[in-house]
DNA sequence: GACAAAATGTAGAACGTTCTCCATATAACG
DNA sequence: CGTTATATGGAGAACGTTCTACATTTTGTC
């Protein structure tokens, strides 16, 4: 019998439940009862079980899992991967599952509606367990129905009257106006908001949330009925452009409160270039508080939305819905205000919560 | 004549292949061939099928297909979401994918070994049909043994000897010979790399691999026979500590090259807290050639190696290696560098491409 | 026309799990 | 000792695809 050497091991050396089970001398179904600790399974059996799992290095198959039932997958879709604020959540979710056999796979939509749609439909197909939505596009009743066919929680998406799937947001209305507050209270009366272009504005998303707030804070400000809002597009070119037309405007407001950090941290590299002063001539204060941010060369203040936890809480809500939960939860957290030089020069890096 | 109306074919409302079969009175077996457009397909039958795909807006199941033949999915594991980076090379996968009929789900690792063994393995188990891996931490065998069972190619791993798997870098060495032949070239000959400090220094890494361009610049330009390199460790409140030590050390260099913008941001800004002056007292150039280097309160000097091209090639040599290919191939971008401010008061922006 | 070759469609066996019955073996009870 | 409850293990049918092997029809050639 000569040695043939095994040039191409192709993949018949997978090992599978049924390996497991003949090397331990059970059946099939023993396996499976032990890997899901069902009720049935004597210690003696068990032992013997896990015992031919560890020493054949099975895995279970994830695709005949979801195949049949489940497949302690969670699915996690980013509308973007770029802001920052983002990798934060993820950082949160993953957190919460490390300790537990659920791992989660990460799809990025880039803000299309259309590749969210096929992801999410990917997601389903292939059998997760569930799905947290990281402001997500589409509207409330796609999702509704996308909900019942997988449990669902979305961050960042403001629809406290969803039913089939739950919510978890910063309260970012409160978030703008706890900006708005910290701009007057340096003294500033002449406040724009700087907001984001957006094609159609959906009344869900947190831009929009942003906008009421700090329509709210203004007027209760006594500052006029109908405060100033810009609009700034995403894209690259025209982005600056909108910028620095803003800044070179003659009635150019003394603070602004932007909508993201992204777009306060541009705003000020363009203010500097433009020589404008910053807080003497142009007050900034952001949003998502992104280490950027912290810089000491950037020091903007903005509001901290602590994506890491709401991350987190969104894992747990998920979790407590795969595993039986009907009714829908809308969770808020509240956000601070780290002021910093952006905002006043003695403003240094201050954590300030406020309710 | 059997006339066996099916009782509860599907008791679930999920529209599967037998579904579309029955609707276009076809058998199963001719549905999946439309689907996989494979031989002996006539045009009346392949109408017949589409039009019923479309009338039931049927979508394979992922699961299934998996357990069963190739799943459309390729894996992308990141070792980290926060390095602005890796989202480069996310977008490079992304485009190329998005006209296919593949779609990309990603995985973080965090850096932790243990992580990255579990995701990749899971992204086998899913059967995905192979796998770009962004600077894994695995060491080459091991990623060898992974490549038995899955196409893989790796980016930001140098291992031209690997036969197992693909790779594709940018040549770190070259890079940071570039970036220190600038700082020679402003007149710098008190020069110092900060590198980072891992536990045990891969070979493979790309940080090891700038080291080594490093070194050999310094050499060629008669600069000591073995230059300094300070280890900066990566988290968090150790880090600025090492910066600031390295800063108000007394015999510290003229010039700065740093293994990632990450930190020569950071270091930028901790030397402007601490009153030196960039570039008079001290010259940085990084890697990377982020977004924040490009602001102009951050003016960073920096080597650009276009992560988006890293990540569309990659995904280009991984369909064809799906797709059949078994030579491996071993790809070498040249980076190039980006002058700013922070190297020299004059280097206004000037995207100089060099060999 | 006869026969081979090519084209087209189908049946049915995988793929690796989960999970619902079922068949025992053992314990409990009168 | 029967008889019944209970604990333990196993058989085998899904799940929704892919794909080989084969049956049937059409086309081509002499």
């Amino acid at each position: 019998m000569p040695i043939e050497e095994k040039q191409k091991p192709q993949r018949n050396d997978r090992v599978t439940i049924r390996t497991v089970a003949t090397h331990a001398g059970v059946s099939v179904a023993a396996v499976s009862k032990v890997m899901r600790n069902a009720y049935g399974v004597s210690d003696a059996l068990r032992a013997r079980v896990t015992d031919a799992i560890e020493a054949l290095a099975y895995r279970p198959s994830r695709a005949a899992r979801g195949l049949r039932g489940r497949s302690f997958t969670i699915g996690v879709l980013l509308i973007d991967i770029r802001n920052p604020f983002l990798p934060e959540v993820i950082a949160g979710v993953n957190g919460v599952l490390a300790p537990s056999h659920y791992q989660a796979m990460i799809g990025v939509s880039d803000a299309r509606v259309q590749l969210e749609t096929s992801l999410i439909e990917s997601m389903i197909d292939y059998k997760m367990d569930g799905l947290v939505l990281v402001a997500p596009r589409l509207p409330s009743e796609i999702l509704a129905k996308f909900a019942v066919q997988i449990p669902i929680v979305a961050v960042g998406y403001h629809d406290a009257s969803a039913t089939a799937f739950d919510t978890v947001n910063a309260d970012d209305q409160r978030g703008a106006e706890i900006a708005v507050e910290a701009l007057l209270a340096c003294g500033y009366r002449d406040i724009e908001m700087l907001s984001l272009g957006e094609r159609q504005g959906h009344a869900v998303s947190v831009v929009r949330q942003r906008e009421i707030g700090f329509r709210r804070a203004m007027q209760r400000g006594g500052l006029g009925s109908s405060p100033a809002i810009s609009k700034i597009p995403i894209a690259s070119p025209k982005r600056e452009e909108a910028m620095r037309r803003f800044l070179s405007r003659n009635d150019r407001p003394r603070a602004v409160f932007c909508w993201s950090d992204l777009d306060a941290i541009t705003l000020l590299s363009l203010a500097m270039e433009m020589g404008a002063r910053v807080p003497e001539d142009l007050a900034v204060i952001g949003y998502d508080n992104s280490s950027t941010a912290a810089l000491g060369l950037v020091n903007l203040a903005s509001i901290d939305q602590s994506g890491r936890e709401l991350g987190q809480i969104a894992t747990r809500a998920l979790i407590s819905r795969i595993e039986g939960r009907t009714a829908s939860e809308h969770i808020f957290q509240i956000p601070s205000l780290v002021s910093r030089n952006s905002l006043t020069r003695s403003g240094n890096s201050t954590d300030t919560k406020q309710g």
